[in-house]
DNA sequence: CTCCATCCATACAGCACTGTATGTATCACC
DNA sequence: GGTGATACATACAGTGCTGTATGGATGGAG
């Protein structure tokens, strides 16, 4: 039979953090995102009660499995801490989820209730990195700016544009991971 | 000929720079900025011909007033290339043109238009950071990477909304770009 | 089958912005 | 002191979105 297309709270969310990824908070709008799920905004607001409850919705989601995810896959996998170091790097720079992050990244920049959540989240994952860098690097101090280099070279890997020579940036990202991790 | 033009172009360009760098593009918009200038849109469609003439103006004065700047006063001031690293870091720590630069970054993510402009401008910055790394790092793929993690640090320091346990933001700045120039 | 909660379509009023058209004020300059 | 280019105001039509109201369709429970 014709398939009712029903179009639950979670699918609304999830294409809108597309549309986040895509475009920044400003290219969450309803009427785009029922377009593109071919419904209209009728079941839209059954679901919430404005556009700003999407949004709220959405970072929550986010907030909740966007965190623990790559973490846990890391753990799993065992090894030393170096090779943590290395898998952790691998597993986010070839993952999907940093355009959403990124976007909501900017979108904290200027939305105070947002920047909190990012830290909330941020405070995990450096949490993370610095047990996987306190063992084998036994200065405090070093260990603090080791994670957050290598917190931005995520970061920078997405945002910087440049090239570099002869070098892939591929090859340029392994280099500078194991400068890390010496 | 030229009768005291009141809202010349510069002044549309620099509050659309100032409205990016609070909101991202779609926060540039033509009858705000008016409200916020003390005008109406009417002068506005005699310097520029629709909303889009703007927002290349404005990339156009970003990437020949951005680039340079930071550039030329390191090398005004001397010293080894450490010495330069240090000052490079402290120069654009500092400076107001971040926010600018970061909304141009993200927006460079789904503009091509605009990517193209940053990898330029980044080209120029990564290039002038290789000569200072190459004077005192001997391996080129490392002097390649350790461009990248400064490049990275200073976009991530803006990004990343982590605590740091005992330690501010400032102390871990500072240790990871001694880490940088070792 | 009937009833009911869930999900969606349609229609409407309202808002904010865009771009155009047209009139107007302000000065430099002769 | 009149003329012309410059810089701005005002009015208008058009667009795309928001949120509300209301009725209709679907499918499971009884």
């Amino acid at each position: 039979m014709a398939p009712p297309t029903r179009t639950p709270r979670s699918t609304w969310i999830e294409e809108g953090l597309r549309a986040l990824a895509g475009g920044g908070p400003d290219a969450v709008r309803v009427e785009p995102l029922a377009k593109t799920l071919g419904v209209t905004r009728g079941g839209f607001y059954w679901h919430f009660k404005d556009r700003q409850a999407l949004l709220d919705a959405m970072l929550e989601t986010w907030e909740q499995l966007g965190a623990q995810g790559v973490i846990e896959r890391v753990e799993a996998g065992g090894g030393d801490a170096r090779t943590k170091v290395r898998r952790t790097a691998e597993l986010i720079f070839t993952g999907g989820m940093i355009p959403t992050d990124l976007a909501i990244r900017d979108w904290a920049r200027r939305d105070p209730a947002v920047a909190e959540r990012l830290r909330r989240v941020d405070n995990r994952r450096v949490a993370y990195l610095r047990t996987l860098f306190g063992q084998f690097c036994p200065d405090d101090a070093e260990v603090e700016g080791r994670c957050m280099l290598a917190f931005s070279l995520v970061i920078g890997n997405y945002y910087i544009a440049a090239d570099h020579g002869g070098s892939t940036r591929d090859q340029v990202l392994a280099t500078a991971i194991e400068y890390l991790v010496a």
